[in-house]
DNA sequence: GCACAATGATTGCATAGGCAAGTATATTCA
DNA sequence: TGAATATACTTGCCTATGCAATCATTGTGC
């Protein structure tokens, strides 16, 4: 068992400004992302919210509903309305497994497999442009920060609920 | 005018595994910090789309829903239902300016003040969780290259649709 | 003053996600 | 075998968000 690593100081209930927070800052990267993401792909009728699933399944190794919605951290009533979106768009389609009956298999239509293919580029495309002006070492640096980041959100995870109450 | 900085090529569309992109790990990095804040602030029965603008208007500068919607990157249609979900469990109080009929003067009740002084402790105790071993310098590396992420993106922005058309 | 644009707020419609309850099928184990 | 448990998916209800249309109010240019 590793030992446990204190929590950092760097932000105070007094010295914060919401406006100078990591958690913002990422949340307004994140939404640039998106967008020219979108952008992109509007000519396509996709949003994030379809164009990722639809490049899981492209991608192979997520062919069920449960499967994608674990890889996506989503829930899965959510994942269920969003295939039935892209079911409808008739870029997806159901079909009830025989080895196991309570399982859906997931397969991209040939429309789907054609629309599947320009996200790549795109993805490529948009990170790429955000990452303008970085050094590969500082692109690895932020790789390498945001998975330690990521740990500790997991090991905070992990300990529960016993957190979850507040200090009044 | 500054001299255009050419995109990074840190990913390609061959190279591209979706689990590996630094947006996808920010995503989940983002998803992690809302969980625990979200988790803490439960016992307010506050969600973290409702506790940001109460703690904003309670810091002060955000007071009518333009406001409130520009600075958190939100369309004014969302905000006015957040508004009003806030404004039911009676922590805020909407006014009609008198200066300018036009706008919406906000407030927050002795309630919504009293549940909006949580928050600072919450944020910044979950923010330091999730960088618990970070050196000092590491931590103002992550703000210093999120920073820049979000200045390419803004000049992405800004140039506009022009880069909306896809190659097909 | 008056047409016209700009701004602030709201509403309808659509997508989207979390949570809990429910159904169907599989697995485990007494 | 058969009851308890676990898993896969679905559905209902609620919150949340974007976009477009609308209304009221304010500001601008003639």
């Amino acid at each position: 068992m590793p030992v446990k690593i204190p929590p950092a100081s760097f932000y105070s209930a007094e010295s914060l400004r919401p406006e100078g927070t990591i958690g913002l800052l990422m949340k307004r990267v994140m939404q640039s992302v998106l967008l020219q993401i979108d952008r992109r792909l509007a000519a396509h009728d996709l949003t994030h919210a379809q164009w990722l699933p639809l490049y899981r399944i492209s991608r192979g190794g997520c062919d069920t509903m449960a499967a994608l919605a674990r890889d996506q951290s989503l829930d899965p009533g959510a994942m269920t309305r969003a295939l039935d979106r892209l079911e409808a768009k008739g870029l997806v389609r159901r079909e009830r497994s025989q080895q196991d009956r309570r399982v859906i298999k997931l397969e991209l239509t040939d429309s789907g497999r054609a629309v599947s293919q320009h996200v790549p580029a795109v993805l490529a495309e948009v990170l790429n442009a955000h990452l303008a002006g970085f050094e590969e070492s500082e692109w690895q640096m932020l790789n390498d920060l945001l998975q330690r980041m990521l740990a500790n959100g997991e090991a905070l995870r992990d300990c529960g609920k016993d957190l979850a109450k507040d200090s009044e």
